[in-house]
DNA sequence: ATTTTAAGAAACCAGTTGGTTGCAAATATA
DNA sequence: TATATTTGCAACCAACTGGTTTCTTAAAAT
């Protein structure tokens, strides 16, 4: 199946997921028990969240270790870039009304 | 339904139409024309993306115009702002591993 | 060698999704 | 007023989602 990071991103628990990696590589049970659910759903969060290669596994032993590859996570502020500047734009109008307001008021 | 942007901009059919409204304000069918699906599935999009605010509406005789909410795009923004300073961190080492080669070939 | 533990895989289920078609409301035009 | 256009809404459908339970494999501990 096809997978891509925004869908990754979608579901609040896989976005709590990518935080917790993002301080430390993590088992699966180690994950789990942050979480109400089941280490089995945690799993299936991992597989969509390795298929789009937002972490990797590490075996050590019969443990696995997922870490983030936080290099993916710039996909979507590259994504973002294209409408920073719409925003940015929107900020210095909004800078200039404020300033008309202040020069009125004196 | 519990609407949020992360699942908003999941679809790349929305993330498109995302796009095209960061351009210009839209109608329904002029959205439609942009894509192969029938306008009511673009309908469907724009509900769900009214639904969470990332488009408003105006209304213009029976035409409806949908506009793109810049500052919801921020949201995104701030959620990466948590990552970004570790993808730079690991930059930072990146530039001194680069930097420990040149002066080991010297 | 047996038992415990960590984790993935498969089967299943209810709810959601993205899409369709058909219809009704509102506005514009003849 | 009658007709055409733009749009939203409801019903329906197949595919996917997030979750569960059960089972298997492999490593570690006893």
């Amino acid at each position: 199946m096809r997978r891509d990071i925004f869908q990754a991103i979608a579901d609040p628990t896989r976005r709590a997921i990518i935080a917790l990696l993002a301080l430390q590589a993590m088992t699966p049970n180690g994950i789990a028990e942050h979480f109400d659910s089941t280490r089995q759903a945690i799993s299936k969060h991992l597989r969509i969240l390795t298929e789009c290669e937002l972490v990797k596994q590490e075996h050590q032993g019969r443990e696995i270790y997922y870490h983030l590859e936080i290099q993916k996570m710039k996909e979507i502020d590259k994504w973002l870039e294209q409408f920073r500047k719409l925003w940015e734009i929107r900020f210095d109008q909004l800078d200039n009304v404020l300033s008309n307001l202040k020069k009125n008021k004196k």
